[in-house]
RNA sequence: GGCCCGUUCGUCUAUCGGUUAGGACACCAGGUUUUCAACCUGGGAAGAGGGGUUCAACUCCCCUACGGGCUGCCA
């Protein structure tokens, strides 16, 4: 075990082959809370080294998705390619050491091994005819460097959310540190940077589980301190299946574009396979007092779009209107939707108070606030012009008499609304709609109280004269 | 095939040998109501199956079933 009172230091390493995956993007949150909520270091490292697959374009859109996650993270981004000459001079340390040596093998020659085992029925690892061989035999072909592992016995980790999990020796075989190219391989490049970057907590999907004793085995090889490992169980579909394309949004910044709040998305994130007791809504602050690697599930989590939306909503609620405009702000930008205007901006920021408690999503809360955004003339749906009778507009038109010299605050138009509906001799719901209408032009809308408050006296005034002027179809 | 991991309401989960198995989302019913929501109240809903260990098992052990991962000169 390592020193407890080693400084925490955590990373974060994806292969830039494509978008954030919405799992890698829950991976880097829980490095990131456990960094950040112990004071330590939260480090991003781009596993480039597959030339054919890595791309810059998928780099800057990892980059992209954390930084919309809000998960910052500390010093320069380590490209794992540039650091190969470091790889390979630790692989021939290990060769000096003797517990690496030189492997002679082609891959047809290995090939020919695995085919024939298979052709048995067996499936056993393969065994390297280098591995004891004498150097004065050796070949001049190029030659690859593998690990001299140990062959009985077993290797154990210790991993902070699998527990104890044993691995037989004889299982492993000797993995190729450097490729007869002279290129690192994953396995030997990891475990490099890792030590080089003084990573104390290695936080990743259990995909790698078993990797991790072919680690350990070469950090034992270069007698290096060993991590603490928390392998975490990958984020399924809803059908339970490993999630892609076919559940829908696989990528975080889709997640942005349809309008989820940052901080929705963080919460609804960190409780996926994470619990602290019945701890459902909270702030980035308090999921970073809480958060803690035996808090995590060994299970494989489900994406719940209803709970995301309901956590998502629940942050819109609780945000205040001005970080929640900016964000608003943000979100029309990614999404190319047309930026606010002035007047919109400060429409919008009146009707804040009256629209973020309903809205799961900024599109929802857009919609809601359509109310404010429209300008004159509003275009009027048809099921909200079937309020707009010979009656109703009468009454619209006796009501606005009554607006004309009201105070304009919720106390005082109250009974005004309400004596209306009296003195005409109906509900309030007859004279609602008809107002809803002429003030939205929509059927689904805030209160109108709201709507006269957020819109003020003359623009309620005059969308009601435009509504007794709407010529009746 | 071998090795490794997993399995509590539909979903996310609490429980860390003794609970009427709790919460949240979703769902259903009722209430409130000027629309859509929101909100309030109530309700149904779970320990994969089988063996052990124990006075006592969702909790510990084994087997089976099912799901997932690894088994590359990919990461």
């Amino acid at each position: 075990m390592a020193a407890p009172e080693r400084p925490v230091v955590t990373r974060f390493a994806p292969s830039p082959t494509g978008f954030l995956h919405i799992g890698g993007g829950r991976t880097a949150l829980f490095n990131w809370l456990y960094a950040r909520g112990r004071g330590g270091k939260f480090l991003l490292r781009i596993e480039d080294t597959d030339r054919e697959r890595s791309t810059p374009e998928a780099t800057a859109a990892i980059l992209r998705g954390l930084t919309w996650l809000g998960l910052d993270w500390d010093g320069e981004v380590v490209s794992q390619f540039e650091r190969r000459e470091r790889h390979a001079e630790v692989a021939h340390q290990m060769l000096a050491r003797g517990t690496a040596y030189k492997c002679f093998s082609t891959q047809e020659q290995i090939a020919a091994f695995r085919a024939e085992a298979e052709a048995r029925g067996s499936y056993a690892v393969f065994q390297s005819p280098w591995r004891d061989a004498d150097p004065a035999t050796y070949p001049n072909r190029p030659y690859v460097i593998r690990m001299r592992a140990p062959k009985s016995g077993e290797t154990v980790i210790e991993d902070a959310v699998q527990g104890t999990v044993r691995f037989k020796n004889d299982q492993l075989d000797d993995v190729i540190c450097l490729r007869s190219d002279g290129t690192p391989t994953y396995m030997l490049a990891v475990v490099v940077d890792d030590h080089d970057m003084g990573v104390t907590h290695i936080i990743r999907g259990d995909d790698h589980l078993n990797n991790a004793a072919r680690h350990k085995m070469i950090y034992d090889a270069m007698d290096w301190e060993l991590p603490i490992w928390a392998h975490i169980p990958l984020i399924h579909g809803p059908d339970g299946k490993k999630l892609s394309k076919r559940h829908g949004a696989t990528g975080v910044e889709e997640y942005q574009v349809m309008g989820y709040p940052a901080a929705g998305m963080r919460n609804y994130l960190t409780r996926l396979g994470w619990a602290h007791l019945d701890a459902e809504i909270f702030t980035t602050a308090e999921a970073l007092q809480m958060f803690d690697l035996s808090g995590i599930g060994r299970a494989p989590a489900r994406l719940d779009f209803k709970k995301l939306e309901n956590t998502c909503g629940q942050h819109i609620a609780m945000t205040a209107d001005a970080a929640l405009l900016h964000e608003l702000e943000a979100f029309l930008a990614v999404s190319s939707r047309p930026a606010l205007t002035e007047t919109q901006r400060d429409l919008l920021t009146r009707a804040m108070y009256c629209v973020k408690d309903r809205a799961k999503t900024f599109i929802e809360l857009l919609d809601k606030a359509h109310f404010a955004m429209i300008s004159r003339p509003i275009r009027m749906e048809a099921a909200a012009e079937a309020f707009l009778d010979p009656v109703s507009r009468g009454m619209l038109q006796q009501l606005t008499l009554q607006l004309q010299n009201a105070d304009w605050t919720k106390s005082e138009l109250e009974p005004i609304l309400t004596s209306t509906a009296a003195e005409a001799g109906i509900g309030f719901g007859k004279l609602a709609s008809p107002l809803r209408a002429a003030l939205a032009g929509r059927t689904a809308t805030p209160s109108v109280y709201d709507m006269m408050l957020v819109i003020g006296r003359d623009e309620t005034i005059a969308r009601l004269a435009d509504a007794a002027l709407q010529p009746l179809r």
